[in-house]
RNA sequence: GGGCCCGUGGUCUAGCCGGUUAUGACACCGCCUUUACACGGCGGGGAUCAUGCGUUCGAAUCGCAUCGGGCCCA
């Protein structure tokens, strides 16, 4: 064991040894163990090549876990997925090689995906293994992967012959720029000026010149010369005029007086001049723009709600590309933004636009890109959403924060349409699906196919009808069909093994409970008919030091590296464990990390000093203790430290790392540092003794106990002052300490604390007074109720000590009366207040008279209360008998020192 | 517009199934080189617990409302 360790902690240097120091055996899950199985269904991150300092929380918050529960005795499965597929990385190989995805092979561009996330996954693996996780990468999964996507396509297969899986024609949600579409989770909503538009639908006469009109006449006007059918004029509000020809009807509030006689009859669309149906909804608001909403498709999705309501027809004016169709006439061929100036001009020109208004608005876009979403009819795959089975499922997932179980309650409830699985893409697993050229009949892959691409692989078996000529599915499956199977892959299908479902534990962040949570349900339940997981443990975000979430514009970014390099992964560590309760977003902030590299370099010097006394004893920390020679200061710090550990196991299956981290600091500062070792050097540096070794042992004990309680926040100090106790073991393999309840004796704890409370207050006494702290004093007289062994205070105190069941020979004056609200108020109810106040009125001195007898009488008026006197404290101050000495008084004792 | 979370010394934070003097960190002020640690020790100042109303003998804690911030969505 050595013996002398350097004063500064190194962490660079302790950090860098135990980074491969470590068996990573200790890591790895053990499918034939006879342990209790502890599966994590880690994220799988997007390959971005950066691991950020959200993702690192996270992961933070999984090793805490991962390292606990293994010491616990589990079979822990810690896993790392790596999601690949996605626009983001198309979009940066076209930036990078200089092309656009169309310009080379499919297979070649998907090539090009397949490098570049090789290449950012291998970074990413770099921030984790500085960061320390206990990642076990014989369980690794790379979705791009055959193995992997054969996996999601074999979902895929069996969805459909479950009928969960279904192909139609229907509205989506599509991007224009990037041609594909997107589900409701990938819409941000962003607010926007836009402008509202007042025009006249109607006869058609204004385009013919009914100019007397134009601007300043208003419904009832007309209303009064025609009552006609036709010949009648609405005035609607859109912000959408480009959309004029997609309108099929014309919709009011079926209870607005102003436009009753219009429903039921039709309306000529102005420039394009036909007829749609004027029809009542109650959804529509009758005080935003004229009361009148023109229905397109599609608008937005209000559109698609009434589209399917009053069954109308389709007129599609927008295509894929985001340019207007045949049906817009002289318009088609522009894009969205020329065709609405264009409109708005011609329907200026005939007289048709009267108004237009600034408005803002809240304008869908697509995640990637930015660009406004278009909601167009397309022919995709859909899987099923079935609400209650979802909503039953979580409520089977204890949801921590439980909070945020509401969050997936609302979402799930607010599904209107399933979830839209296709995407017009190439890097992402292919649909492997077929359509027969001579019977148009779909053809679905069987599962002994797979993995495949089907424009690179035909069916071997002819269609039903006798061709064998198939047009392959161009179209791609949407990420989260690859993730959404995370815990039933790391489970069982990655492995080839059947499935461990439910795992025990689903990590992630708030911002992705209505994806990655929800589809996961979704899909475990439709595939395995359980929940995912036991518990979810949903963390927050991090924010920058100047309290926003961090963002590049914003410039308060900070990389986890830069962390590690100036102060270590275990500071960084730290900072995730206590920088906010687990479950509530927090702010990254360097002091929390300054404060935990301080932490490190206290409880360093603390190991430092305690190493060579240690040394001296065989077994530090596992050996048979003989109470006999522990004094009750020894005993006092060991019952603290189970207690320690009872609560610290308690917050750490809670989750509650921030808990964990504040007791174990608390602990090693002030009871550990601050006063036992204080209390106990004297000894230690004593000649050979049973007090000696007494002392040795305890803190042996000790020290063992907080490197293993530290183990899981701070894996590399935990590791390094471990090496020393137990040379070649590691404490990741070591067993959590267990709570030895024959340690935690509450009159012990009593006893321990007069202790502490004693020589604390010399000690203060000394420090007030600029005495050196191992300055002797003349001497320390005690006078307790009882006599106990003061030979530790002696010590601590260099001074000699008596102890006395005697009173001293000075006076106790009562200064002040201190009520109990916690007795009092039970007992008088409604009068406490009064009591109290009456209380404070009387002399301390004939209160603590009367409450020797018992009782105190308060007179509040005319009526007189009888306080108990357990109610009250009375506050003495010792007056001095013209002694030379000083009083200091703590607990119930008095503690006289001679200087 | 809806749902969820949050407003505590200068800054950040704990407590919040009601009851001592409201926790801790950082910052600030004073004293101290004491055989592990000055990245330390001892002491100190600093909070109308967002605001208002209510429930209660008693509210940071429970209820309602308002204001402010965040997140997710429409």
């Amino acid at each position: 064991m050595q013996e002398t360790l350097p004063k500064e902690y190194d962490h660079q240097a302790v950090e860098r040894k135990w980074r491969s120091g470590i068996d990573q055996n200790i890591y790895r899950f053990d499918w034939d163990s006879d342990k209790p199985q502890y599966i994590i269904d880690t994220p799988p991150p997007y390959p971005t090549g950066n691991l950020h300092i959200g993702n690192s929380l996270n992961w933070c918050y999984i090793d805490f876990v991962a390292r606990y529960k293994r010491m616990r005795g589990y079979n822990v499965m810690f896993p790392q997925g790596w999601d690949c597929h996605g626009l983001p990385t198309e979009v940066k190989v076209e930036e990078t090689h200089g092309i656009t995805r169309h310009q080379i092979p499919r297979s070649e561009f998907r090539e090009l995906c397949r490098e570049l996330t090789i290449t950012n996954i291998r970074k990413m693996k770099e921030t984790m293994a500085r960061l320390g996780f206990s990642i076990d990468w014989n369980c690794e999964y790379v979705t791009m992967d055959p193995s992997y996507y054969g996996m999601t396509q074999k979902s895929f297969v069996r969805m459909y012959s479950d009928g969960l899986v279904y192909q139609r024609e229907g509205p989506v949600n599509w991007c224009p720029r990037c041609g594909t579409a997107i589900a409701f989770a990938e819409v941000e909503y962003e607010d926007r000026k836009t402008v509202l538009n007042y025009l006249y639908f109607g006869d058609g006469e204004g385009s013919e010149g009914s100019e007397g009109s134009v601007g300043s006449v208003g419904g009832k006007d007309d209303e009064e010369g025609n009552g006609g059918d036709r010949n009648r004029r609405l005035e609607i509000a859109t912000t959408r005029p480009e959309l004029l020809p997609a309108c099929v009807a014309v919709a009011v509030n079926p209870d607005d007086e102003r436009f009753k006689q219009f429903i039921g009859g039709t309306i000529t669309v102005p420039l394009f001049d036909y007829e749609v149906p004027v029809i009542a909804d109650e959804e529509v608001d009758p005080a935003f723009g004229t009361g009148v909403v023109m229905i397109c498709t599609f608008g937005d999705k209000q559109d698609v709600r009434w589209w399917i309501e009053h069954e109308l027809p389709l007129r599609v004016a927008i295509d894929r590309d985001g340019r207007m169709t045949g049906v817009a006439g002289k318009y088609e061929g522009l894009s969205l933004s020329d065709c609405r100036k264009a409109i708005l001009s011609d329907l200026e020109d005939g007289g048709l636009l009267y108004r237009q208004e600034p408005l803002d608005q809240s304008v869908g876009a697509c995640w990637r890109c930015g660009t406004p979403i278009e909601i167009i009819s397309e022919k995709q795959w859909y899987v099923r959403v079935d609400q209650d089975a979802i909503l039953n499922i979580a409520d089977e997932i204890e949801w921590i924060p439980a909070h945020t179980l509401i969050r997936l309650q609302n979402w799930t409830k607010s599904m209107e349409w399933d979830w839209c699985i296709s995407r017009q893409r190439l890097f992402a697993t292919p649909i492997p699906v077929w359509y027969c050229k001579g019977c148009g009949r779909t053809v679905v892959a069987k599962e002994e196919w797979l993995p495949l691409d089907p424009t690179e692989f035909s069916p071997p078996d002819p269609c039903e009808c006798g061709s064998g000529d198939f047009t392959p599915e161009e179209d791609v499956l949407d990420t989260w069909m690859d993730s959404s199977l995370s815990a039933m892959a790391v489970s069982g299908w990655v492995f080839g093994r059947e499935l461990h479902v439910p795992t025990q534990l689903r990590p992630q962040g708030h911002d992705i409970i209505r994806t990655w949570a929800f589809y996961t349900i979704l899909r475990t339940h439709a595939l395995a008919g359980t929940r995912p997981w036991d518990s979810i443990l949903v963390n927050g975000m991090v924010f920058g030091e100047d309290g926003h979430k961090m963002s590049k514009s914003l410039d308060n970014i900070i990389a986890p590296e830069e962390v590690t390099d100036r102060y270590g992964a275990d500071a960084f560590r730290q900072w995730a464990a206590i920088g906010g309760a687990t479950g509530s977003d927090i702010m990254f902030r360097w002091k929390d990390v300054v404060s935990a590299s301080r932490f490190q370099q206290k409880m360093w010097s603390i190991v430092r000093f305690s190493l060579p006394h240690i040394a001296g004893v065989a077994d530090a920390g596992d050996g048979e203790i003989s109470r006999d020679s522990l004094t009750i200061v020894d005993l006092w710090v060991l019952g603290r430290l189970n207690m320690l550990i009872a609560d610290v196991t308690d917050a750490m299956e809670r989750y509650q790392f921030d808990l964990t981290l504040k007791m174990i600091r608390s602990f090693a500062w002030e009871i550990l540092a601050d006063h036992y070792i204080e209390l106990v050097k004297y000894r230690l540096y004593g000649e050979p003794s049973p007090d000696r070794d007494a002392a040795r042992q305890t803190l042996g004990i000790v020290i063992d106990s907080l490197a293993r309680l530290m183990a899981p926040i701070m894996p590399f100090f935990a590791q390094e002052v471990r090496s020393y106790l137990y040379p070649g073991e590691s404490v990741h393999a070591a067993a959590w300490p267990p709570v030895d309840e024959s340690m935690i004796d509450p009159a012990i704890d009593l006893a321990g604390e007069r202790i502490r409370n004693i020589a604390w207050a010399i000690r203060r006494y000394k420090s007030e007074h600029g005495i050196a702290l191992n300055a002797p004093l003349k001497g320390i007289e005690i006078y307790a109720g009882t006599l106990f062994d003061c030979l530790d205070i002696a010590g601590a105190a260099n001074t000699p000590v008596q102890v006395t069941t005697g009173t001293p020979d000075f006076e106790h004056r009562a200064v002040g009366v201190k009520p109990d609200m916690k007795v009092l108020g039970p007992i008088f109810r409604k009068d406490a207040g009064k009591v109290v106040s009456a209380l404070s009125q009387i002399d301390p001195g004939v209160v603590a008279e009367q409450a020797r007898s018992g009782t105190v009488r308060v007179a509040v008026g005319a009526d007189e209360f009888e306080v108990p006197a357990e109610a009250v404290t009375i506050e003495r101050e010792v007056v001095l008998g013209g002694k030379p000495v000083d009083v200091l008084e703590v607990d119930a004792v008095t503690v006289v020192v001679t200087r």
